[in-house]
DNA sequence: CAGGGTATTTACCAGTTGGTAGAGAGCGGC
DNA sequence: GCCGCTCTCTACCAACTGGTAAATACCCTG
């Protein structure tokens, strides 16, 4: 019995998910004026109709989206600042674990880039989520930099630099591509060297 | 009597290079999907046809758009390429030159990012006009690798690295105005200070 | 088997999209 | 005065957009 419930509530998510994956990519490469959900059903063998009884409307597709993006990046944050590295292996870490984020779904790399612009239907939502983790990031910090065990600087920059070296590699990803070159882990390898010399040299004391 | 020629030349052009910055802006903030040229009319007080007339169809009113963007980083460069600077010096010229063309033009950055992601059109039609300007940079750098002057490195990489960290300019400061700061010259001076940093460090064999 | 929730479908719609056809206005040259 | 060129307009359209309403298939429970 709780087997088949099972079953049926597999079955459910299983759509959904599928929804919300190909959204999630169209989203990214397409963006959001850029995608139909009448195409976006197709893709999937199914109605759009299907879509909208699950996500209501597009844009509450958007909003699900968004929502699981988010969702995998301040997990994965939330991992890193719960865990026991302290001081500036804490920062490194950080870095660390959101670029293997970006690594494992580059596709959320496309839609933080899309949801990223100003006016964008879902930079609010973004931003709401990500807020808080940002806020809890920045007093950390803050504090650190009070008890001197990291030197003084402008903590809500340094995060908002991060951002965008993060969102950046989105970029840079996609003009390699578009440049003939296959891409390879290399530039992204090299940008997270790069935040990681501007996060010590502004941050660690020995450095 | 060339007096009205000019007159009526000049109207010509007024309203040509009206749309033109129109639709520069439009498509750098809400993407070309998200423009629409009946919108784009209402703005300016004209009419749709108007502008079809002047640019036969949306895509050859981007790829308009572009050839003007295009031009300016194109002929930006080629300023400094053609210049007095020599060595390491004229490294720096040609990053602060495309910078300010940046801080002058901040719409023209919208449209960069906006044109960058893979799969837009006038991705290619970007790529076809700043090709040949970045292999000519790219032979100067390896002549200058050759001859000695400057560090060995994959030349190639460095420039898209420029690049990106040009556009990312863009995305840092649409990121900062979400985060409810006003968009300062900070920012951009330090990615450029990044930038110097990192290809002086690459390239200079001075260190 | 009857009933009820869940999931997916068909049928349909009003608004908007980019684009075509063609008329009219304003101008200079003949 | 009329022609021809450039420019802008009105009128119209087929295709597609996101979204609503309602029918139907499916499965579990009673």
């Amino acid at each position: 019995m709780q087997e088949r419930v099972n079953e049926r509530l597999e079955a459910r998510s299983n759509t959904k998910a599928q929804i919300l994956s190909a959204a999630l990519a169209s989203f990214g490469t397409a963006g959001y004026d850029g995608t139909s959900l009448d195409d976006l059903a197709r893709g999937l063998g199914i109605r759009k109709q299907t879509i909208l009884y699950h996500f209501v409307s597009k844009r509450g597709l958007l909003n699900a989206v968004v929502d699981r993006c988010a969702g995998d990046l301040t997990g994965a944050m939330d991992e890193v600042l719960s865990g026991a590295d302290r001081d500036w292996e804490r920062v490194e870490a950080l870095v660390r674990r959101v670029f293997r984020v970006a690594l494992e779904q580059p596709v959320l790399l496309g839609l933080l880039r899309e949801v990223s612009r100003p006016g964008s239907p879902g930079t609010q939502r973004l931003r709401n989520h990500m807020e808080p983790m940002m806020a809890r990031a920045r007093v950390w910090i803050e504090g650190e930099m009070d008890a001197g065990r990291m030197r003084r600087a402008d903590a809500q920059l340094l995060l908002i630099s991060a951002y965008s070296t993060v969102v950046g590699v989105a970029t840079e990803t996609e003009v390699l591509r578009a440049a003939g070159i296959e891409p390879t882990l290399r530039p992204v390898v090299q940008r997270r060297r790069e935040l990681l010399n501007f996060l010590r040299s502004s941050l660690d004391p020995r450095g």
